[in-house]
DNA sequence: TGGAAAAATGAAAAAGTTTTCATAAATAGC
DNA sequence: GCTATTTATGAAAACTTTTTCATTTTTCCA
């Protein structure tokens, strides 16, 4: 192990300047200081600082596809906010393998960087995981349900997410209600659908299969979906979307066909992305809890944290219908 | 400062075993241990370990007002991706105010927790640039010009943006082109709303001050300026916003009036938000170099990063006209 | 230019930590 | 149950770093 003393003899001058060199102390000649720094950097000496015992890095890991989609952007800005109360910074990082960063970097930021791992996306879910649980890296999956795995999970109750807003158009009177989905192989997509068609089944409503589109969570895909809708005359008056930019998108298509929302057709969004909100209409939306989200995905990392031989949990939060201008009454 | 001798005594044992136990050296009893380990604890020793003279976070921290905006979303997500390329994290800070977040946070994470800060906030502003001076911190201002200020920055030419939003128009054949501005007191509302005045100038159209509306950049005002215009009945067939958010709005309230975009009115928005390019019309729009300007921002980071004495530098970037659906000739 | 004050430095003392070594306690093997 | 071996421990030696203190060098000012 390299020394003081090598240092001082390799720049030329006292143990006690080097010393003094690095703890910043005072009266050192810039000359020598530098001739310090150079024998220090040449001889890679590593000095010694005080640290604790425990090194806590106050960091929390935040793994998302892609911040610039607005809901990953709200989930980003309700889990820094409830980080920042418990004292800890968010490390963001968007896994959606677009920008081709190597992939080791993030293992390496997970092992020795954080004190802790959000994980809001699917990309090498069970290898991230894997080593989660071998290097005891606190961990909790947001929104995804991994099956047959002990972790911590915080999801939302999609199915009831539909089912609520399906209940909600059926009390306006509605009787034909279009769906655009999402992508088949995704689990949200699926219990989102599912929601609806059970509020359906309830209310002695048919399930019509020819009013279900899939989309792929785009405004694009929404509008896409509402055209075909439209050129195949589906007899509709209001329609639930798997997301809130889906729903923009078919409202966007509607308009341009001179048809109003919520006048001549109803739309329910879900996710509640901050846009629902100050557009006009203002969307009707199952509002994604995100503040109760943040702070229960906290408390599990918190305690985690502090006691390491904590045993997981899986908490599932009830969303809200957000009832906004963009759905009404069926007109007689 | 508490030292092993302390912890010693305390747990009642010699120099020697504690000092096995910090180091994790074999031949502890796990009882001894555990006494030691809860005697570094009460005491809050912090024992010697080896460090690199330059201690690098490799850290960078972002402040925006709002990640869940998309603008600061899409920029966030930017400046994440070039700040992976030099093996950098990106550490999210939201400062809007909304969140009562304890401000003394932000200054000891800049001073302490990063290697470099890229601020484009202007929240606290003059305050975090002096402290950031004074402890070396670097800093890159986004989007923020600081006069008489030497400091790191990287902005876009916000007035070329305008003129070349508004000559598009102009080529088109559009002469009556209305303007939905942001707040007055914005540097880049006012640069935004200079550069539409130039090149009317430029071309011989009267710059009129009844087509020109101020908006506060959500879609919410972009719509309310827009149903202003219309029920004022004012003359035109173009319309430029100051930010895309607005001219969606805009567009929202064009479409509800059976107003066809870009058939009777064209748009022009300004960033290029994603949802630009996934709405229908794709919207023609002023693109914000995201790329680019997370490049520069870095770089210039890098160097003052690894050389503290580089004088600061500023960086305009010129803005590209992304041209799509949203604008069309003016018919005849 | 002379001399007082401030800055810079190294030797050595002081402080803090790790390692060695001798020894005691616990465990295993027979 | 008795020795041999491993485990555990403290005193002291060895090592590393910081601090003190005396001395030299530089700077500043009349």
């Amino acid at each position: 192990m390299v020394n003081i003393k090598e240092v001082a003899k390799r720049a030329n001058t006292s143990i006690a300047t080097v010393s003094r060199v690095i703890n910043n102390s005072s009266n050192v000649k810039e000359e020598t200081r530098q001739k310090v720094l150079k024998a220090i950097k040449e001889l890679n000496y590593q000095p010694l600082t005080r640290q604790p015992v425990v090194r806590e890095n106050q960091f929390i890991g935040l793994v998302v596809p892609d911040v610039s989609n607005p809901f990953f952007g709200k989930m980003a800005r309700g889990l820094a906010d409830a980080a920042g109360k418990f004292g800890y910074s968010i490390i963001l990082c968007n896994i959606d393998g677009i920008c081709g960063g190597e992939d080791d970097y993030l293992l390496d930021l997970i092992e020795n960087r954080v004190d802790g791992v959000i994980y809001a996306s699917s990309h090498r879910i069970r290898e991230v995981i894997k080593r989660a649980k071998q290097k005891k890296v606190p961990l909790v999956m947001l929104d995804r349900e991994i099956k047959y795995t002990d972790i911590n999970t915080v999801t939302i109750d999609n199915n009831y997410g539909a089912f609520l807003a399906t209940e909600h158009l059926i009390s306006l009177g509605h009787k034909k209600i279009a769906f655009i989905g999402g992508p088949k192989n995704f689990q949200i997509s699926e219990q989102r659908r599912i929601g609806y068609e059970k509020a359906l089944e309830k209310y002695g409503l048919s399930y019509d299969e020819e009013l279900v589109y899939a989309g792929i969570f785009t405004m694009e895909s929404g509008f896409k979906a509402m055209k075909r809708l439209l050129e195949d005359k589906k007899n509709f008056s209001a329609l639930i979307a798997a997301n809130d930019l889906m729903a923009i998108g078919a409202i966007n298509c509607l308009s341009q066909h001179g048809i109003s929302v919520p006048d001549d057709v109803s739309v329910v969004g879900f996710d509640d992305i901050s846009i629902a909100s100050t557009m006009e209409p203002k969307l009707t939306t199952v509002a994604y809890p995100i503040e109760r989200i943040s702070e229960r995905s906290l408390e599990l990392l918190m305690k985690q944290i502090s006691n390491e031989d904590v045993s997981p949990e899986k908490i599932t939060l009830f969303p809200k219908l957000a009832v906004r201008g963009s759905t009404k009454s069926l007109k007689e």
